[in-house]
DNA sequence: ACCTCCGGGACGTCCCGTTTAT
DNA sequence: ATAAACGGGACGTCCCGGAGGT
């Protein structure tokens, strides 16, 4: 919910005329629009949000909501990139704590395992990814950046020794994305995410645990 | 529902005459249309699909097909249902191959994904599945006898020796039930399941392969 | 419900074949549904009852209603006939106690009152003749017979001085009726007809009670 | 529903400009809708007419109709309103005549009785009322009001000796009330209101004018 | 002759995403 | 940025035939 106020400051401060006030003003408009409209697409799915759910949630009026997004897709575009823009800053962060390769894999899940329990703006472009079908427009293929992320510290996890040199960097990233995703539906339908981080560490356990032990060991 | 098949094989039986006949045509209806249904929720999913999209593809009217199912969330139903039933018929027709324990969890999945790259029913089941917060009904809870077959069978493997006696089946198969289904939806979506099974088996490979040979190595 | 018991014997006890064995069961039939027509017009008003209602009320199949009735139009028909049959007969019968001519008024006002109060197909069949512009076929003209009735007793009591000679039989009659009625129509809105007795000896008090009573003082 | 009227007018004196001018617009769209449906309630009853009946009465399209009124119930219900608060102003009218009681009685029928021969509001009003069974929102109750008003004339009168001092001034409005009701009721059904003035009179003679006449002679 | 099952269309309500006037 | 108006469907439901049993 006010996970958003950094980008707004960075578009704002440069032109401090009158201009850039309304500016400003339009921009946390805009980003007021956006999250109301994730959490309304978290809860409600693109198809069962009206523009009038999101107008509400805002407290302005529909009218408002089309000034600054031509239509209910392009709001669902929004959420989506903004939700696509998360997950690699989500593995920037831990990248930044310079873990060992299988460790950085491990907790970039949990990381994102979290984001996805707590966070709006996350389980809004999961849903919408999901539902994409349902809307007309567009949006960024799912699942290729983090698989990619992943992938590449495999490869170095092979590199440093921690995975057998047999290993496909690239198939081990695909499965463990895969039942990351599958799990979090379950999840999501089963308990509503309460067990995500479990089911999560689980999925960790099974695929990249006994890989990295046996390096250990090895 | 099935009262209404029972009666028609019992009166079939009884009396193979014209009302025998009145009732198989309904019979042939109601399957018409659940597979109308499958075809139309497997293409454009629950909200995409209109009652009369479902008419027009069996080539009757509106009032046929609210005639046999009250609305169109017990069409879903109604899918999802034969979907979460011919599951088990995949696995049921593998164990009667008397494989071993782990070469059967590796068959039932690949049966299962050409199943779900072949059969609209399960294709629209498991599109059913991931929307079901747009759907009113409650829907089978997802994977439950999925899941419990396959820990049932690596369970088995354990007893056998395939599996370290350390390994937690439960955890197993809830992996890779999550893998299978996270690589069914990302095949979906990426390529319109042309990978599928490739990505199916690599699934396996990584979740059940190495420990397979592990166990060998023991 | 049974008050129809009588007009069925008459109609089969003739010829006691097999054919008329049938009949005697489609003439019940037709009665079972007549009374269960009433009771949905009375409960439900022309416009809100299905045939279907009337099929499960009877406990039959929509079919055997159309088998016996055309359609929903001729099922109203029917209740509205059966309604205007009864009316005579209760005031046939008050006539028979032979009364004094203002009392016997009263008298047929009050078992009128009793029966609206009672009887779902004097309801149903009030209910109807209001609702007679939304029923496509044509109904009998309403109140015509009643008031004439009441016109021709007033008659007599002017005869009999028991009104004087210079009221108008007529009028009197025309504004009891739609006393009557308006007290009836206010009393089914405001207390179900719980006081419909009390306001139609109201009635009857305020327009014939003082012009008698001004002629017994005469 | 009466708040937006008040802000209008708030609204019209503060800013004279384009925002007062929607809301007129608004307002006058409000009275077209109701009187267009006013109209087809009076012609069709509630059942006969569909939103888009008043939508084309009005020129305007159902979503303008739906703007403004949720419901086909809302359009009813306004209606039915408006009707019950012009009864009461038919009845001011003539207070400020300053007529002796009985005389006031008199011409507030025969006025009400004009309205119900001419204006459409009245009649959909009453015929909305006699159908309410067929309205799901429930409606002002009928009458109550408008007797209130006869009721307290009549009390005047006796105070003033038009009536006798045994006379229940109650009563007579309801007997009175009824009357009316029923008189305009037959008069509409039996030739469409064209006699609703001789009957209103022949209504006030038999039960008003008798009294009011014994009073003149005591 | 009486009744059942199945199917056929036709609307009616409501709502929703979206532009025009302001 | 708002208030008002626009069209376009979707769902559900209803009234009703028609083929056939008992």
């Amino acid at each position: 919910m006010t996970d958003r106020d950094e980008r707004v400051n960075i578009e704002t401060t440069v032109d401090p005329s009158g201009r850039a006030l309304k500016q400003k003003r339009a921009v946390r408009t805009r980003s007021l629009i956006l999250s109301a409209a994730a959490e309304a697409f978290a809860n409600q799915g693109f198809p069962g949000v009206t523009v009038a759910d999101v107008a509400k949630l805002t407290g302005m009026t529909k009218g408002a909501v089309y000034f600054h997004y031509t239509n209910k897709e392009a709001l669902a575009v929004a959420v989506t990139e903004e939700f696509y823009s998360r997950l690699p800053r989500i593995a920037d962060r831990v990248q930044e704590m310079n873990l060992a390769p299988l460790q950085a894999v491990r907790e970039i899940l949990i990381q994102t395992a979290i984001a996805f329990r707590d966070e709006k703006v996350i389980q809004a472009g999961a849903r919408l990814q999901i539902e994409h079908h349902l809307i007309g427009a567009p949006l960024p293929t799912p699942f290729l950046g983090f698989t990619g992320i992943i992938t590449e510290l495999f490869r170095q996890a092979r590199s440093a020794g921690q995975l057998p040199s047999t290993s496909r960097p690239e198939a081990l990233a695909r499965v463990l994305v895969s039942a990351f995703f599958g799990a979090q539906h379950i999840s999501w339908v089963q308990s509503n995410r309460a067990d995500l981080i479990s089911r999560t560490e689980e999925t960790i356990d099974v695929i990249v645990g006994p890989l990295s032990r046996r390096a250990d060991e090895g």
